[in-house]
DNA sequence: TGTACATCAGTGAACGCGCGTTCACTGATGTAC
DNA sequence: TGTACATCAGTGAACGCGCGTTCACTGATGTAC
């Protein structure tokens, strides 16, 4: 076995892998983890551990816990904007898509509960303003939506009005079933977009 | 200073409490902490620290840390109800009596964060079905609005759908300004009752 | 009223645990001569 | 092509920490005689 291709010594597992790819390794084992605990009880250990490397090998590619767990923020934040983006261009835009985005955006949490709490939950490291989140690219796809959708010249504060409930609606029955609060049911998703009869 | 008055010896700080008490001081002091820490990190014995006794008194009232947190989502329970309870009866019930729930729903939530969270996210010690949870007995006073608010006839499931979304749509709003997603922003909650416009 | 005794809510010491992080190190890699 | 060397991603041992829980105990309380 060469040990100049890139690769390494098969004693050495904590060496097992090519230049730059402990960092990819890291952080698709606390998603991975994810999945079975909560954001709570993911350990930077735990995660050096399922890789097979030591913990201190973490801090080459993250200089502290909190940056890996940004880390998976981002990957989390970049897979529930796509979730929505593929929906919306699924649908062909307009109203229809409007509500397949919000069927999307619940799908995504329940798909990955414990990484949605911990997207939902976790401030950015650089806060700029109080509300910009790992969350906001994926809520200006739902911005623009809403904008596209009511009456030219609707004010921006109405706007962000109708942004914030239609974001509630959506967010408030993804949490309650990922609580267990509500069951997890596909008709209570396709129900969304009833509007109350009263 | 007497002894036999059922206080103590003022040395013997442990045990300063008529007897029975320590359990409600622990639980004042449980609900005391989560207004600073969120409910991971409260622990067992900065609890028994708080009230100035030793971590292993609290065995004594609890057989365990989990039956203590089970203790202060009791609380929040009946709190989140009466907020409830008290809002449909000012309101003199019918549709206002039910948006003015729905907002006191999430001013209870923004007055109680951990403990708010704490409480969505506990399963009770007997399970007995998968969504009987502490929240149930204020998600009954919820469900008895909405079915009052329905045509008479409406069938059950229906009913259960609207319930669903109501409960939606006043959850996530809480979730989101818990979450510093949306700003905490009175007029984004009288925003409760306006629908869509599309 | 006084004394012996069971009760029981508290104590402090100790346990084993897993955590995040620091430290001095090693040994393979790629580079300069 | 061969050798000396800087780089740097990994190692294992160790740190101090706070946790939940167990243990054998103590000492005041209230009760029975």
């Amino acid at each position: 076995m060469s040990l100049t291709d890139n690769t390494v010594n098969i004693e050495n597992v904590g060496k097992m892998f090519h230049h730059g790819d402990l960092r990819a390794a890291l952080i698709r084992a606390g998603l991975d983890l994810l999945h079975t605990r909560s954001a709570d009880g993911v350990s930077l250990r735990e995660i050096a551990r399922k890789v097979g490397v030591s913990p201190t090998a973490v801090y080459r590619h993250f200089p502290n816990k909190q940056s890996l767990l940004y880390a998976l923020c981002e990957h989390a934040a970049d897979g529930l904007y796509a979730a929505q983006a593929e929906a919306m261009a699924a649908a062909g835009g307009g109203l229809v898509g409007f509500i397949e985005t919000g069927k999307a955006y619940i799908r995504y949490a329940i798909a990955n509960p414990a990484l949605f709490r911990l997207l939902m939950t976790t401030r950015p490291p650089n806060e700029v303003s109080e509300l910009d989140s790992h969350v906001s690219a994926a809520m200006r796809l739902l911005g623009d939506n809403v904008l596209s959708l009511l009456p030219p010249g609707t004010s921006r504060q109405t706007a962000r009005t109708f942004v914030a409930l239609a974001w509630s609606k959506v967010h408030g029955m993804a949490m309650l079933m990922l609580d267990g609060q509500i069951p997890i049911d596909e008709a209570l998703i396709e129900a969304l977009s009833l509007e109350m009869p009263f």
